[in-house]
RNA sequence: GGCUCGGUAGCUCAGUCGGUAGAGCAGAGGAUUGAAAAUCCUUGUGUCGGCGGUUCAAUUCCGUCCCGAGCCA
């Protein structure tokens, strides 16, 4: 993380709004290296759902943190943000990197840093699992509301997800509070450029359409199957669209337009949350649409060979 | 052609023993610090199928017509 002269752009959007495709224009116009930054196309054997660029995608730039993590090893925010650490200090001096995903959370990871929180005993986190089964959320939050009311009163008493992390950490010693005041972000090390893809809504819907139609045509209930059959059910990438609902077609036997229509409509709500997440930072650039295209390319092109910009740090 | 059951929010439906109506889903907006393609939060006025009648008052009762499903001819 010493080297701070590689440059990078993040280019992020909503799944289906072609951000992949343009930043491989502008990788093979420029040499830049493309680092993926989407929480599910980082593991392996999850190749259609995922929407995992082509052979021929992979084979015009240099692609990195894809399909590299063996089921049934699970991800965080905190392990992708060591290894994009990683790759970054092993590259040559100077070199661009577009790094591409909808996964705001996890350019949030890179950018800003995390929260340093010792690890929790598998234990404890086990135990609050089975709490919440038994006892359900709003148990957890009162026991939670004891230990860090200020945690609490943050959280909303469906939340099981957020309460449970956060019990967590209280049983094992921690007070979450304590850390969200105590955490400053610390400066992405390299010079940045935010870029997100726009598109119109309906617009976006048809290009969900024709995705969906071709996953489904490659053989999703097949490798969904398949994963299955190596007693995967509860890996976390087969939670996620288009894969959830494909278990349950399997296990309801649901017919193909059901399953099409479901998974469509699924992603369609994914990509607003996307959208959500991206609008809130006003740094972030849009370029909204096919036609600015160019303007994008030229403002990438400039930034990466850091003549963009004057004297970024 | 006759009988029966339906026609209420974009969809599925609830409801009003007559005082102009409400859930789920969808849609829209938002949150988001170690599962994030996850997990949550906020948000519901629509000629209550059309037209007539009864009534102070009808989406609710009556008549009639239209549409859909089923049964009988």
């Amino acid at each position: 993380m010493t080297d701070s002269s590689h440059r990078v752009v993040f280019v992020t959007g909503a799944t289906a709004t072609g951000k992949s495709e343009w930043a491989l224009r502008v990788a093979e116009e420029c040499g830049a290296l493309i680092v993926n930054c989407d929480s599910i196309q980082l593991y392996k054997d999850v190749k259609i759902g995922s929407g995992l660029p082509s052979e021929a995608d992979f084979a015009r730039a240099e692609h990195r943190l894809y399909a590299y993590v063996e089921p049934p090893q699970e991800m965080t925010a905190g392990d992708y943000r060591r290894d994009f650490f990683e790759l970054m200090a092993g590259l040559p001096p100077a070199s661009k990197v577009l790094v591409v995903g909808g996964t705001g959370f996890y350019f949030q990871a890179i950018e800003k840093g995390m929260f340093e929180t010792p690890a929790v005993d598998t234990e404890i986190s086990e135990r609050v699992r089975a709490d919440l089964e038994e006892r359900g959320s709003e148990a957890l939050w009162q026991e939670l509301n004891q230990h860090d009311p200020e945690t609490a009163q943050r959280l909303a008493l469906g939340d099981s997800y957020r309460i449970s992390r956060a019990l967590e950490l209280c049983r094992a010693g921690i007070l979450p509070s304590e850390h969200r005041k105590s955490f400053a972000p610390e400066p992405f090390p390299y010079s940045l450029l935010k870029t997100r893809v726009g598109r119109d809504r309906t617009e976006l819907r048809e290009r969900i359409r024709r995705r969906v139609t071709g996953m489904l045509e490659q053989g999703l209930l097949a490798e969904i199957r398949g994963l299955l059959e190596r007693g995967l059910a509860n890996w976390a990438p087969l939670a996620s669209v288009g894969y959830k609902e494909g278990v349950i077609a399997l296990l309801e036997n649901r017919s193909q337009e059901w399953l099409l229509d479901e998974i469509c409509l699924r992603t369609g709500q994914l990509a607003k949350r996307q959208e959500t997440w991206f609008k809130r930072d006003p740094e972030i650039e849009v370029f909204q649409g096919d036609s600015s295209f160019p303007q994008f390319r030229d403002r990438t092109l400039r930034f990466l060979r850091g003549d963009g910009r004057l004297g970024s740090s």
